[in-house]
RNA sequence: GCGGACGUGGUGAAAUUGGAAAACACAUAGGACUUAGGAUCCUAUGCCGAAAGGUUUGUGGGUUCGAGUCCCACCGUCCGCACCA
């Protein structure tokens, strides 16, 4: 009998041997090399789900199979431990961060290693541990080196219940990703790294990526590049210009007022004496609106008049300007300028407040009401109003710098000490890995600080510069810190010198497949790809992006089709499915539930058949648990071979043997098919071709079976279970290594081609009858044997045919004169 | 609202990219073997029909000898963005 809970922990504790040295790459491969790399997980506390598992099992899959093929494969996996989970689960179960992180990663590495994936464990790394976070810090210094973090008094996102800033890629429809509190605006000095400055890079060079088209627009709306012009409004009567961003510059005829952010540094140098008390409560009130209030707003516009007016430089006519909080204060200049008949928002508040609308381009798009302009298709205009009006050209992103500070205890410290004398003043790179002290009491403050600015002992230094008073930065980097480069640690996990040799990064950068969920999108994937071309441009790194090709795997949906979730009580445990049908059939299922990209439904008796499959090939290969296929094939056929199978038929005899022809080349295009479908990372088809050769193998008897064909078998397997893989061919095949280190099975395509074919026969596209033919018959005997056919004869009887289609291999179309179908 | 993807049996899905629709599974029904079966094996299974045959890929149209696949319109589902000037 298959029993997967004897024979899995068995080969998980062969592949243990010597720190799992049967996987562990080369650091400096010499022949065909692969880098397979999974989004490492975060180790919280409820232990592997079944999506990391999809992914996963994707990535060995691939994994394994490039080994057979002769290939070097990299395969690491890793820990991201800092952060907010494991931080609010160490809260939760009032136990320290440290402990509680240690304690998971045991947990999650006993369930991968359950799994049998064949990660490359000497190459394990952990987020924070110092020896690693050293390097992160590291970084930092680079970005404060080369003046790509700084430290402003900004307007941020802060999650009360988090207790903690919050990046615009954190905020989902004004909430804390992770909580789904509403998140609230609060000014506070930040360290912020300024992923702007990359932006133009980071858009450009998704052209170099293959990667999912949905991820690639993502991003591209995200860093949301725009062409436009700044434009100067005076202000009547102050010495004061309001300068705003359009890109619609061609309809500045029809600006009929101006609106500022109500943060805008002019609202309160132009507002007009009596109109000072209303516009000081508008900005108060709207200062105080989270972004969720503020988008809940919709279409509803809220504003004020300063009193103040400007003068629209193309017309010279004076406009109104006004306070509203939908100028946002962190794009283009916090200012613009209101068209109402050309933009849908400014219409909404200009009758709202009955300001005027003011048409300027017509349906045929040429300009009216603009002057000198009249009649000029709107887009041409576009270049010469510009020049008219003393506009510059600018680019805009909405892209924002990456709030980088964390109110919290369990990150990575920031390199930086504050000294009043000498300002800010960076670690030497000597002096890191800054490490995290222990504490007590780790619990956020809400004090807008972490919790290490409570320990005076390690807050408290001397300026490495004046050796005056100073302290340290007390706050922590996010989450996203450490997952930012850690692929690259990979490579050179315990070099103390560098944060990669430059050879080993040469030797296997850029990652060549990159599994995980599409949920990283403007997260990791962008900051990953920003600090990647720091280093590009550092020369730490060779390659300008780190990851070439991505895959998302879908979601694996609860058995009620809704997302798996505590709350609905859908979650699967694959601790369980491992249990009742082992690590092999979980591995299986997930594969064939469907193409690796779709959200698929778990169906607790799907897995029973791939569970049934494992057990057929269990049997087929091991000889055991007969039932032979000794009874007749089907419908009850008299002439069969008897039940020991000494007495055969002449008529079955040839049967057999034909049959055995078939099963060889079955073989073949088994081979061929498996081998494609993997490298397309098409496992769900991949899979239905081994049970269909499973099924073919089962048509003759046992005993004609060859070792070959129960080899290939096992071989082709192996990928996808390969823990009764390793069984089959170890205990029995009798081979004495690792079915893992085996060759991939070749064939020969003459042998994996079909030499006949079914002819379809049609008449006027209808299908009339199929007929059995040697491949690569031309037309003049495709239509001999066509015209045969009684049932083709009975259509074509008394037709004029008009036309013949004829596709190789495949069909022969007879069109005739009158067409009696339509 | 804008942008994108998708729509095939009772279910998950296949379909060499314009050439036999529904492979492989699940489920269901019948049978075999069994003390027993929720194990295993066999058979059937898109729909209508006793059969011959007809018919079928969200709906309607189009291109074509031929459309699940290409084009147009509509309906529906999912995802992303959402005051970005």
């Amino acid at each position: 009998m298959y029993q997967p809970n004897k024979i899995e922990p068995k080969w998980q504790k062969f592949w243990a041997k010597n720190n799992y040295k049967i996987w562990h790459a080369q650091d400096k491969p010499k022949g065909k090399h692969i880098y397979i790399l999974d989004m490492f997980p975060y180790p919280s506390g409820e232990g592997l789900h079944v999506g990391h598992i999809e992914g996963y099992t994707a990535s060995d899959i691939l994994s394994r199979y490039y080994r057979m093929k002769g290939f070097e494969v990299l395969h690491p996996m890793g820990w991201d431990a800092f952060g907010l989970p494991a931080e609010n689960y160490a809260l939760h179960t009032k136990k320290n961060p440290k402990q509680v992180v240690a304690q998971n990663i045991k947990y999650f590495r006993k369930q991968l290693q359950q799994m049998g994936f064949s990660y490359d464990w000497q190459r394990e790394i952990n987020t924070t541990d110092p020896n690693y976070y050293k390097w992160t810090q590291w970084i930092f210094l680079q970005l404060y080196k080369n003046g790509l973090a700084y430290e402003d008094e900004v307007p941020v996102n802060w999650c009360p219940s988090c207790k903690t800033v919050l990046a615009d890629e954190e905020v989902v429809e004004g909430r804390c990703e992770r909580c789904g509190t509403a998140a609230v605006r609060k000014k506070l000095k930040q360290w912020i790294l300024k992923i702007t400055a990359m932006a133009d890079r980071l858009l450009k060079d998704l052209d170099l990526l293959d990667w999912p088209a949905r991820v690639k627009t993502m991003q591209k709306n995200w860093i949301g590049r725009s062409e436009g012009f700044d434009v100067e409004f005076k202000v009547v009567g102050q010495d004061a210009y309001v300068k705003v961003f359009t890109t619609r510059v061609d309809t500045i005829f029809g600006v009929t007022y101006l609106v500022l952010a109500p943060e805008h540094e002019l609202v309160q140098k132009i507002t007009k004496e009596n109109y000072q008390d209303e516009v000081k409560d508008y900005v108060k009130k709207a200062l105080q609106k989270s972004d969720f209030e503020r988008l809940s707003a919709g279409k509803e516009k809220s504003g004020v008049f300063t009193g103040a007016y400007a003068i629209n430089p193309s017309n010279r006519e004076r406009v109104p300007i006004w306070v509203s909080d939908y100028a946002l204060i962190n794009y283009g200049t916090g200012a613009i300028m209101g068209v109402p008949r050309h933009d849908e928002r400014d219409l909404a508040f200009a009758e709202q407040f009955h300001l005027p609308v003011k048409e300027v381009v017509v349906s045929d798009g040429t300009l009216i009401n603009s002057g000198p302009f009249d009649g000029t298709p709107y887009k041409k205009a576009q270049e010469k109003i510009a020049l008219y009006v003393g506009a510059k050209k600018t680019v805009r992103y909405k892209l924002r710098d990456w709030i980088f500070s964390r109110q919290r205890y369990w990150g990575e410290p920031i390199p930086i000490i504050k000294c009043e004398k000498c300002g800010l003043v960076p670690l030497k790179e000597s002096q890191l890995p800054l490490k995290l002290p222990e504490i007590k009491k780790y619990e956020p403050t809400g004090k807008n600080e972490s919790p290490l600015a409570d320990i005076s002992s390690w807050v408290n230094v001397k300026c490495p510069r004046c050796k005056g008073p100073a302290k340290r930065e007390v706050n922590t980097m996010p989450q996203w810190a450490g997952s930012s480069w850690y692929f690259l640690r990979y490579l050179d996990p315990k070099d103390n010198k560098k944060l990669v040799d430059l050879k080993k990064e040469k030797a296997w950068m850029p990652v060549d497949i990159y599994i995980g969920g599409v949920e990283h999108a403007v997260l990791h994937l962008l900051y990953a790809r920003f600090w990647h071309k720091l280093l590009y441009d550092l020369k730490i790194v060779s390659t300008p992006e780190p990851f070439v090709r991505l895959i998302n795997q879908g979601i694996i949906l609860g058995e009620d089709g809704e997302k798996m979730s505590k709350s609905r009580g859908n979650v699967i445990s694959p601790n369980d499915i491992i249990k009742k049908y082992g690590a092999d059939s979980l591995r299986m299922y997930e594969m064939f539930m469907g193409p690796l990209p779709f959200a698929k439904p778990w169906n607790s008796q799907g897995i029973i058949g791939v569970y049934r499959f494992l057990n057929r090939v269990w049997s087929l290969v091991s000889n055991s648990d007969l039932p032979l296929r000794e009874a007749p094939p089907a419908g009850g056929r008299q002439s069969s071979p008897n039940k020991n199978g000494l007495e055969i038929t002449p008529e079955a005899k040839k049967k057999l043997k034909e049959n055995l022809k078939e099963i060889e080349k079955a073989r073949h295009k088994t081979i061929k098919k498996v081998t494609e479908d993997i490298e397309n990372l098409r496992f769900n088809t991949a899979i239905s071709t081994l049970m269909e050769y499973v099924n073919q193998l089962y048509e003759v008897p046992r005993e004609k079976i060859n070792k070959q064909h129960k080899e290939t078998l096992v071989l082709l397997l192996s990928p996808f279970a390969p823990h009764l893989a390793e069984e089959l061919w170890q205990a029995a095949l009798k081979h004495r290594k690792s079915v893992g280190l085996e060759r991939w099975p070749v064939f020969k395509s003459e042998l994996a081609e079909e030499n006949s074919f079914i002819l379809a026969v049609q008449i006027n596209g209808k299908i009339r009858d199929k007929i059995k033919a040697q491949k690569g018959i031309d037309e003049v005997q495709a239509q001999k044997i066509a015209r045969e056919s009684k049932k083709v004869k009975k259509y074509l009887d008394k037709q004029k045919i008009k036309k013949v289609i004829f596709v190789k291999d495949r069909l022969i179309n007879f069109v005739t004169e009158i067409k009696n179908n339509k």
